[in-house]
DNA sequence: CCATTCATATTCATCGGATCAATTGGAGTT
DNA sequence: AACTCCAATTGATCCGATGAATATGAATGG
């Protein structure tokens, strides 16, 4: 194995064994070089990849740290997975995301407050009337589309759930999602599947909830999936 | 934004829109620097955190290249998140896998062909042989149990499916969890757990798999979240 | 003509040092 | 006590050199 491969197997090992605990401060980069045996330029690309793995994080004239190591933190990088294989593999994606969904969706009928309740709903109003507008901000309404969906998986109770949910669909894909819809009516049944959710929700009903949830998303695969012969088709409601 | 995030981007942009396909070699370090701009030593930061990523791979002596991509090797990240939140968070990391792998195996019942199913019979056959012996061999009962929930997974038709599965459990947790088990009983349950899983599997029973799959994560979480005093009670079976 | 061996070129791996830039913290001033 | 400003600290970036692994093609032997 390599001096790199090393050097990072032996950082991440201090973190397992809590030798490294989340926000602590490494030691400077010349010495900890020195400490891992290894050349300063061979420690920063060991810390460059662990920068990329989410478990580093570094300030230019203050230090390297440790960062919160939270599943949100470090699973966000299955974004790009999801991003890069929006070709083939988006289906399969969806697969898993109607899955989860689908749990969580359950598991935050009991959980989320009411206030959240609320702030769901502006979120559908906020998109209907966006939807309404001639030049339809599509931007927007993928925000909204994710803020909806992050704010359900955020109360499931479940924060590993909640992170891969957040990330199984990554910005690519769910941007390309709703760029193919255009037919407005596509972006209608969306609209709709959204409320049906948000009513089972308001009525704590778990297994309303977990049915729309696995419905919509469900359309959103058959509308990738579908030969376009049969789209229009698919596609009324 | 740094240099380096800058040439990551760029690199993995190109990825995205295809100017650089699975398998293509990129060009000479010294080169692609010159053209995006950068010195040498900061293009390998770049390059070195998307190989932490499973997106590149480098061969000492003959170039850089672009890995193959396949979902189950750019997801297998994901075991370091799981093996680093083995005290806080592996309940939530098994509550997802319970999810997952009870949908996996239901799409299994129907997919895995017959040779599969003797080969994971095979592999219950030599786990209790192993558990029966009196010096019991954890780790290679860890391997094998890895093996048969891999050997399902893998013909769940839905290769993000298997591979999120494969890594929601790292090595670190998983054996944690058989060393955990110093109770013979708590081995034995687990063994005819998967007996039970097996035999859902022979008969093509799509529902019964899911059954007896979710019942098995389960007992695992339920074996590590029940408090000490009720442990005997909870591994009786 | 084919297979093997071996020298050489190519390429990544690692190293050491130098300079730039951002942040911090304390000295000095008001 | 609050503010300003400068110097020390620290990571960011760059440069050049050497080592190690691989590929390539020439030379060799069958």
């Amino acid at each position: 194995m390599g001096v790199i491969e090393t050097a990072i197997d032996t950082i991440k090992q201090m973190i397992i064994d809590g030798e490294l605990r989340p926000g602590q401060k490494l030691p400077v980069e010349k010495n900890l070089a020195e400490q891992l045996g290894v050349a300063r330029n061979t420690l920063r690309e060991a810390v460059r990849a662990l920068v990329a793995m989410r478990v580093l994080q570094t300030r230019q004239g203050d230090g390297t740290y440790v960062t919160s190591l939270s599943p949100d933190l470090l699973l966000d990088g299955m974004s790009f997975v999801a991003d890069i294989h929006l070709d083939a593999g988006a289906g399969e994606f969806l697969h898993v995301r109607r899955i989860l969904e689908a749990e969580a969706t359950a598991l935050a009928a009991t959980r989320i407050p009411d206030a959240d309740l609320v702030r769901l709903g502006d979120l559908l109003d906020e998109a209907e009337t966006v939807a309404a507008c001639d030049p339809v901000d599509h931007e927007k309404l993928i925000a909204l589309d994710q803020d909806f969906h992050a704010l359900i998986a955020s109360h499931c109770g479940n924060a590993v759930l909640a992170a891969v949910i957040q990330n199984m669909s990554g910005r690519t894909v769910r941007a390309r999602i709703w760029r193919g819809m255009s037919d407005p009516e596509a972006v209608h049944r969306t609209l709709r599947e959204h409320r049906a959710v948000h009513r089972a929700l308001l009525a704590r009903d778990s297994e309303r909830a977990r049915l729309h949830a696995a419905l919509h998303v469900l359309g959103v695969e058959e509308s990738l999936t579908v030969p376009r012969a049969f789209e229009g088709e698919a596609a009324r409601g």
